[in-house]
DNA sequence: CTGTTAGCGCATTCAG
DNA sequence: CTGAATGCGCTAACAG
């Protein structure tokens, strides 16, 4: 059991004060040369750390920032954490990582934890629409991702980076698109839908003859497969459709399948295109084009906005880039 | 700006001492109902969050673990860091979650930082053989999934789990398989294969005529990729594997993909076995054999460790378990 | 420029 | 059983 050498013992063996360790280590006061070379030796001699519970009792918060998001498991979420570790870490701070397992009443609990912590900031990924907990006021919270009522949020342009997608399919000459929309529940789920009716609006009015037909599914495989079939197989009318828009990345590799199934060459007889750009859009075959969202920027300017202490209240929204992949083409 | 309520505050309102408070909050000792009932009252009325900075200033170490993995994108370390932050929360715990983005340098940088956060233990995943950092008398630190020297490791037995693999592949008929092990500069690659070859020998010994060649590649996609490309191709001569191990389900994902590319049909020509069990395997068409790591029970076992404040010194190591699903076949 | 000192919020002595 | 007092390690305000 080592005891804890503390800036009292560093004082000692400097033959200094207190005070004038605390100096050199805060290194913003003037300390003469001298007396600042004596204090780092003996900081080195005996192996001092800093103490941060101590720190952070002073300074009212500790150099933890707070991260709370649906499910690390989730790779977009977990190339999120990756990226906010790093810039963290690089500014000295740790970073807390903790779910709400996509449930608002968890993430509340989960949200009052990380707050006793008292970190300099708590970023947030919503689960939902409907928060079950209060917003401090000595502790900033933004949003992360999707857009957070009352945050300030730190995403990406859901309903232009959307329209990113079908413009795509439409340059590819495309007529007759399905869109496979998220869960209206989900504001992301709104949003891109938002984005690409405008967009098919936009298009018609510069006189292009768009059929675009819009489906509600929820954001996984077995809901793209399921829509795909039933929109293949399409009994409806001849209203086959060339090009299939995905809500997320899952969506559409569901899609991918269904078509496979059913015999339909993708991108041959059908392109398709998602959003997200998860390590697994790459990795299915064909690969998937897709709507990659920046991770690395809306992490960096999280990150700014914390060290920087902005006043400015101003929502930052990065667009998404377009990945062309092998699974769209040039209609037959 | 809410002035922050302090055990003061709520002793005032309670008209008690704060010393009664502070008693009541750590519920040991024994205070009068109507006392506590009242101090109970003014908590709730006032809102009062406990100060863990406070808190852990007196008790030498925070609510806090450390986790320190090499990639926290790796779906089996964000698993892990999943079930751990679970595990954590449940008791009262935060997670904080470092990365040494597998550089051993920069493993001792993150390693030092964490230290100073006073956690009440450190998960360390060993990035590399070598440890260039200093283990504290202070700090409790368990190895996690890898065997790490001189720490308490908590994971799975790699050789015996490895082994199981190619006793699979053995078992459904093959003869002529290729392992494409992780690199030999780390210690799970090695053990590996170690286990690899340890059970090709006893299977050799049991009468099988087993050829297996080993192939050295890395943890990811591209390598598997690659080297699949080589192996099947095989202008080496007539020995085209019928069944590939791969170190990992990175690596048997990008075999998969390799084999679609060059019109092999698997399992139909070739049966490919992975390791680790990450969500991906099962999400891949076809769905992956593998051999699962109980990320589970290792987290489970770890924590468990943590609060129990044990003194002994075991490892604790569990085995892999073989999951059948359909990227393995019946030789042709 | 440097030493001294007063708390930060809490748990824990020691008195009563 | 409860109140008052002490100090955890550190920073910042104040003296010198």
């Amino acid at each position: 059991m080592a005891k804890t050498v503390t800036i009292k013992d560093v004082a000692a063996h400097a033959e200094v004060s207190v005070g004038t360790v605390s100096r050199v280590l805060s290194k913003n006061s003037t300390v003469k040369a001298p007396l600042a070379e004596r204090v780092n030796k003996a900081i080195a001699e005996l192996g001092y750390k800093p103490n941060f519970a101590a720190r952070a009792l002073r300074a009212k918060h500790i150099n933890v920032i707070g991260l709370l998001v649906p499910d690390i498991t989730n790779p977009f979420f977990s190339q999120l954490a990756d990226k906010l570790e790093g810039l963290a870490s690089a500014r000295g701070h740790a970073l807390i990582v903790s779910s709400s397992r996509n449930d608002s009443r968890f993430e509340a609990r989960q949200f009052n934890a990380l707050l006793e912590h008292q970190p300099k900031a708590i970023l947030l990924v919503p689960a939902s629409d409907q928060r079950l907990f209060d917003l401090p006021d000595s502790t900033v919270v933004y949003g992360l991702d999707r857009p957070a009522p009352g945050l300030r949020t730190f995403g990406v342009d859901q309903r232009a980076s959307a329209a990113l997608g079908l413009k795509h399919l439409v340059d590819l000459g495309h007529r007759q698109v399905v869109y496979i929309a998220g869960p209206q529940t989900t504001i992301t789920g709104r949003q891109r839908r938002e984005g690409v009716e405008a967009q098919a609006r936009a298009l018609r009015e510069a006189g292009i003859d768009l059929n675009l037909d819009i489906r509600e599914g929820t954001f996984d495989f077995q809901s793209g497969e399921t829509i795909a079939r039933a929109v293949l197989s399409g009994p409806s009318g001849g209203d086959v459709p060339t090009g299939i828009l995905a809500a997320n990345d899952q969506i559409a590799i569901g899609v991918v399948r269904a078509a496979r199934d059913m015999r339909i060459d993708v991108p041959g007889e059908l392109s398709v295109i998602g959003f997200d750009d998860i390590d697994l859009a790459s990795l299915v075959v064909p690969r998937l084009t897709t709507i990659r969202q920046p991770v690395d920027a809306i992490a960096s300017a999280a990150m700014d906005a914390i060290f920087a202490e902005e006043t400015e209240a101003a929502d930052h929204l990065a667009m998404g880039r377009l990945c062309e992949r092998q699974s769209t083409q040039v209609r037959a």
